[in-house]
DNA sequence: TAGATTGTTAATCGATTAACAATC
DNA sequence: TAGATTGTTAATCGATTAACAATC
């Protein structure tokens, strides 16, 4: 199935293929080729068969693939469906939205445990949780061994409680703090989510485009 | 200033630029050369001063870069502080924490109206905004001309509502839902934030690191 | 078999990095 | 002036696109 070191940018564009193709599969979709799937997603044809064929051969010549096939490929190769144990850490209106948002065990994560040092909102129930008080956040770890954190803290937070989770055995960050993880640890994963990045690029691109439009 | 056009790789390192510089001049820090910043931010000293040659020659030869100008000068291309109007749809959990968590304001915008179709939220706080119904939504586009939606709610509705709101002149998009925007609409920007595509990514990412360490 | 479409190699394009002359 | 560091051009690297032979 791995074919060597594939590049990030293969790598992030494979949950979109994964969606698409699941939208597909519940129109009832059978088969599909690089060429229509290219025009559903807005991609060249090339680059989905190249993208593809980072991880195998999973077409098959003048017929196109399979979309059953390829949806649960690629769920196999994204590591979906493995149940690792996720925590999260701040309890904040974000940490709460992430918590009740979204889907985890659809994306091979457990959410165990949500912390905060907040007093105020120790034991607030969070959907089927509720808030622990990150007092006892090494003792839990010591005990479960979390495979990733979930970090809604402040910068400051992430960075004085990062050594410690690393310590732990934590192999991967969902960062939505402005603590650059990156720079201080080799051999974890780190997705950085950045939301006030991306609204800031959003206002950089509305101007262009008035711009644009004024000339 | 503007240059031409610069490319969405460089405009996406702007605003941690615009986070780094923002730090040094809260530490006190005057001057700083592309190399030292660099150190900071994990970059190449080259793609600093590249990038920002993009838009102007901020340095001074043998001395670097002064923090305060640096910092303002990248405001000003990003365009914060220009208070363009802002609604939200959908007041979920995701949308109500975009709605509290967020400094809009220093980023250029000004959240004007938080809208749902779901009769019990109706009127509900948030911060100091009430829930407004879905039903009012047109009138108040005609009224108040928003530049930009911000979408926490569910594909389908995301689909519906969008050619409305660039009908009444929408100027862009942040799109936290999973409807493919830039497939439909010219001319307007869209900033997608696809938490769960983040999420996969990392684990993905966490597998492969554990495969690389079994071998 | 003929038509369609993949898998894969080669060509192109763009982004990053290196180098260095200009200059503060 | 000498040292430092930029702005900018040239070289390298990687990612995307095009082309086409293989093959279902």
């Amino acid at each position: 199935m791995a074919k060597g070191n594939v590049s990030l940018s293969v790598i992030r564009r494979l949950p979109r293929y994964h969606r698409f193709l699941k939208d597909l599969l519940n129109a009832g979709t059978v088969r599909i080729s690089s060429g229509d799937l290219s025009a559903k997603m807005g991609l060249t044809a090339s680059q989905i068969r190249q993208d593809l064929n980072c991880f195998g051969g999973f077409g098959q010549q003048g017929y196109g693939y399979n979309v059953r096939d390829l949806y649960e490929e690629i769920s196999k190769i994204l590591g979906l469906g493995k149940h690792r144990k996720a925590i999260l850490l701040g309890a904040g209106n974000l940490g709460r939205a992430i918590a009740l948002h979204m889907d985890f065990s659809s994306r091979g994560f457990e959410l165990m445990g949500i912390f905060d040092s907040n007093p105020a909102l120790m034991g607030l129930a969070v959907g089927d949780q509720a808030v622990q008080d990150s007092a006892g956040l090494e003792a839990f770890c010591k005990l479960h061994r979390p495979d990733i954190a979930i970090l809604c803290i402040p910068k400051e937070a992430a960075k004085a409680v990062a050594p410690m989770l690393v310590r732990h055995g934590i192999r991967g960050f969902w960062n939505f703090s402005h603590y650059d993880l990156t720079l201080d640890y080799d051999g974890i994963a780190v997705e950085n989510v950045h939301l006030g990045d991306s609204l800031s690029t959003l206002c950089f691109r509305v101007n262009e485009l008035e711009q644009a439009e004024s000339e």
